[in-house]
DNA sequence: AATATTGATTACCTAAAGGTAACTGATTAC
DNA sequence: GTAATCAGTTACCTTTAGGTAATCAATATT
């Protein structure tokens, strides 16, 4: 039998890991869409999105700031308030988004039918 | 203060979880690339995969064939075969992936500079 | 003075994903 | 007849994601 060498697919698997970690599980997406469609504060963003709470919330957004998708600024007015806005670095998701969504639609058909 | 209406964006947020249930997790990818690979059988795909156990494998293969991403054909040599290949539907995840991966290596380059 | 809001943190719990390892029954090679 | 290979299954355990609820300090409202 013919001995075959597995290509190595690293450099395929890893970067596709890396953005599925952060658009993947529960909340993310659904967080960068709220800030992106002007929902700035934290109480703002937690009410826009039923169900999600306020720990989840704290952590999803520190994640999302470490990856750089998402601004955290202290407005220093009497309250400071603080206000969360997207990058540019997040924009560049769309067309990942777009591609995830185009096929998941055509999934479904697929495997409900018409 | 001006309420604003948040927009529903199920029809974006389901259809993009839908095809990152199927791609996501730590094996799915691997598995089905092994597959497109050349590799058909329980044993070369399991041994193709560093570290992939045989429980894990077996799970995943019920789930990407349930997601019609593969099939499984028994051939009845004596003794049977199984043999496992991808179909058309899995193909169609190409574009899906190259945008993940590109988005991926953009990333990187981004958070840990160049 | 009492209550509510803002931006969170903390402790505790559950559910799901994944890992480890032993084992099955059928067959084939030594 | 002993060992190995094939395609899995089963039981048990750990790790991670996420949920629930209470609490915090600072300010603002009644």
């Amino acid at each position: 039998m013919e001995k075959k060498e597995h290509k190595d697919c690293t450099s395929v698997v890893i970067p596709v890991r890396d953005t599925l970690d952060i658009i993947g599980g529960k909340w993310k997406l659904l967080i960068l869409i709220s800030i992106a469609e002007g929902n700035k504060h934290f109480r703002e963003i937690e009410r826009s999105i039923p169900k999600l709470s306020t720990k989840v919330l704290a952590k999803e957004l520190k994640e999302l700031e470490a990856n750089k998708l998402i601004e955290r600024n202290v407005i220093d007015d009497f309250p400071v308030r603080i206000e969360y806005t997207v990058t540019q670095h997040a924009k560049s998701l769309k067309k990942v988004i777009a591609e995830l969504q185009s096929w998941g639609v055509k999934h479904r058909r697929k495997i409900f039918g018409k």
